[in-house]
DNA sequence: TTGCCCATGACAATCTTGTGACAAATCTTT
DNA sequence: AAAGATTTGTCACAAGATTGTCATGGGCAA
């Protein structure tokens, strides 16, 4: 799941996103002041950062230029007091993705936070379509066809095969697989992709028993070949 | 290049806003009271309209949400004068994409405006009519019909099928939906866009539990098929 | 007020995912 | 070369997540 660093001083406030965050599923970093939360802030695991204005240390606009400055991109989310009117757009001009007043409702929160999140998927989305042999795949409208006749793969299954033909020749350790496909907070065991292996081959090959794309590779993994 | 239509009746802020955007490059259209603006405000080539409550003939109000019932989405930014705190609320379930009250700096807005072009710099095309099978959508008149039956569909009904219709075959998750066809400033839960589609599926499908075009894609979202 | 539109919650129905078990294949060691 | 140790192929199942569906309540408009 994603990480998402919370630079807040108010204890109340900074609880309540903590847990609220949590909730939904979120790795929640906190940090209670401006150099502490400048040093997590670079750490670049950390997918979005809610950034109080107002801020012991160093604020949030410094903090947020600052970030900028150093060529970070991280996705910054100001939270704002009421009356600053000028903060936010200085807020905005400074490079702050989104800005959020107080008193806001958490769920307006986490929905402005999954819609900035999802922007930037959108931008770094990879292939859309491939074909191969009489293999055809539309990622985009998730469907996979074989011989022109339609077949069903579940989205973890598209999401396995597009890795697999974005990295064609190159062999993927079960280790990697899970890494990049599941994500880094979920563990799996490294024989549910083979499980997903069997399966995706069922689908593909012409005999699952003796694949010609989802190659085995003895002790290191499978590698894709078109 | 962007256009921002700005229907506004008090000659000097007209000026201030037509020179303050002219020097962020936006093409600037003018309509200084409301039928004049309504009907500029339906040439699908403005970008964004900057909207104020106060107007003769119609006012800020009646235009957007006028233009709503039209189906027509381009954003709307309410002007509002100090005062009215609750016009800001109404101004907002109108459908308004913002506010912003008088006096504002025009470096706010510029930095509002931005915003809120960035957020919704895609789609825009808008189709005007569709048929496929035995149905027939008219977006503009917002009707509907089923082997030349006339079906009722809700305003939100049309602006789904619609995003359906512009996307074709392209699988769309319930959080883009809701990005894209709710806004950015409402927050329903994900369960109320299947809600949409059941009812919606009920209207349009021959067997609602057997879509043919409202295709549900597990763990993805929906998908439309002609 | 009544009726429609909208959003939400609850529950059931359905699909997906991850795992264990065992067989088969492959590698290692003797 | 054979036995033993790993690794992989394969299947079926249960827990869990996702979706279908309906009923409810609030808000707004006629």
């Amino acid at each position: 799941m994603k990480r998402i660093l919370v630079i807040e001083d108010d204890p109340a406030i900074r609880l309540a996103l903590e847990t609220g965050l949590a909730e939904d599923n979120y790795e929640v970093l906190l940090a209670s002041e401006g150099i502490d939360g400048l040093k997590q802030a670079r750490n670049p695991s950390v997918d979005l950062i809610l950034l109080d204005l107002m801020l012991p240390g160093k604020d949030g606009m410094e903090i947020c230029s600052e970030l900028r400055k150093e060529g970070i991109n991280t996705l910054v989310m100001m939270l704002t007091s009421k009356s600053d009117e000028i903060d936010k757009v200085l807020g905005l001009e400074i490079g702050a993705d989104d800005y959020l007043t107080k008193p806001f409702s958490i769920r307006e929160l986490k929905a402005r936070i999954k819609a900035l999140l999802r922007r930037t998927q959108d931008l770094k989305k990879g292939i859309e379509e491939s074909s191969f042999s009489d293999l055809h795949f539309d990622f985009k409208k998730q469907e996979a066809s074989k011989k022109k006749i339609l077949i069903k793969l579940s989205a973890k299954e598209f999401q396995i095969v597009k890795f697999f033909i974005e990295h064609e020749g190159e062999v993927l350790g079960r280790d990697k697989l899970l890494d990049e496909v599941w994500g880094y907070d979920v563990f799996p065991t490294t024989r549910t992709v083979d499980n997903y292996i069997l399966s995706i081959r069922k689908k593909i090959e012409d005999n699952p028993a003796e694949p010609k794309h989802l190659i085995t590779v003895h002790t290191s993994g499978y590698k894709f070949v078109k």
